[in-house]
DNA sequence: GCTAAATGTTGAT
DNA sequence: TCAACCTTTAGCT
């Protein structure tokens, strides 16, 4: 679940039920209790998403960094709250929601220093405002590495994952092995535009989708789930466009997949 | 009902 | 290079 736009969508939807409340904070877990003690009881005063990385700003320049990383999961309600089960790291809870947060690959306070060290080692992020995309070009333009393993860099860009990765570079026609110092200026101007479009919709959708209609269509019967994806875990399978087999291969310890005709090497 | 794999990152070895 | 994080889902049986 958790790419850049799973992360936005949860600053947008946790702002509401948050910002400018006072919140109660406990460990049911117990792994995040002294985080939670100092918590407890403060002011929320932001919600705020970069690239794959939250921050809840408290009052008194406390800070909440969450990381959901592979698995980790935010689910929120209005009261009354479950009875707290399994490993449930942290749970908020105002005078009307509930906030439960399973599985992060960090949960840690911050002060804004901190913060800043995190966002120093971030490249620009699509979703964001003012985002920059020549800081990205500037790496990729003088790098040797794979394409495919710069836009999983989130030092080169920030909230792209697996899924953003091989289904951008499908849509820009682009192979994930070229190198990126010989990516054409172009066609990185393209796919960041194109990453904005995909990531706005996916945070909308509360999903990632990056077929267009047309695409998805083509094929007779009834809509699958695979459908929103040109590539993504459909090795084997024909490609929407040419009907060539999609291929897999790991790249920086992720599966990557590929269409070899619609992205020649 | 069971198993394997998964959208990510860090820290130890 | 691997284990850890600890959940969900797809694909079997």
């Amino acid at each position: 679940m958790p790419e850049g736009h799973t992360i936005h969508r949860l600053a947008r939807d946790h702002r509401p039920l948050l910002v400018g409340r006072e919140v109660r904070a406990t460990s049911p877990q117990g792994r995040f209790a002294t985080g939670a003690e100092m918590l407890d009881g403060r002011r929320v005063e932001a919600v705020e998403p970069y690239g794959k990385h939250l921050f809840y700003v408290f009052e008194g320049d406390v800070l909440l960094h969450v990381h959901l990383g592979l698995y980790g999961s935010w689910v929120a309600a209005s009261l009354p709250a479950p009875e707290p089960k399994g490993a449930l790291r942290l749970r908020l809870t105002t005078d009307d929601h509930w906030l439960d947060l399973r599985g992060p690959t960090a949960c840690e306070l911050h002060t804004p220093d901190d913060r800043d060290r995190v966002l120093a080692r971030l490249g620009p992020d699509p979703l964001r405002k003012g985002a920059d995309p020549d800081l990205a070009w500037q790496r990729i333009s003088r790098s040797r590495m794979a394409i495919g393993a710069l836009l999983m860099d989130q030092s080169v860009l920030a909230g792209v994952g697996n899924v953003y990765r091989a289904e951008v570079l499908y849509r820009a026609g682009l192979s994930p092995f070229r190198p990126g110092r010989e990516v054409p200026e172009r066609i990185w101007d393209g796919m960041w535009e194109d990453l904005r479009v995909l990531l706005r919709a996916g945070v909308r959708a509360g999903h990632i989708v990056t077929t267009e209609r047309e695409d998805r269509d083509r094929r007779s019967g009834p809509a699958r789930r695979g459908d929103r994806f040109y590539v993504y875990r459909r090795h084997g399978e024909p490609c929407r466009r040419c009907g060539t087999e999609v291929r897999t291969q790991e790249m920086v310890a992720r599966n990557l997949f590929w269409c070899p005709v619609c992205q020649p090497a």
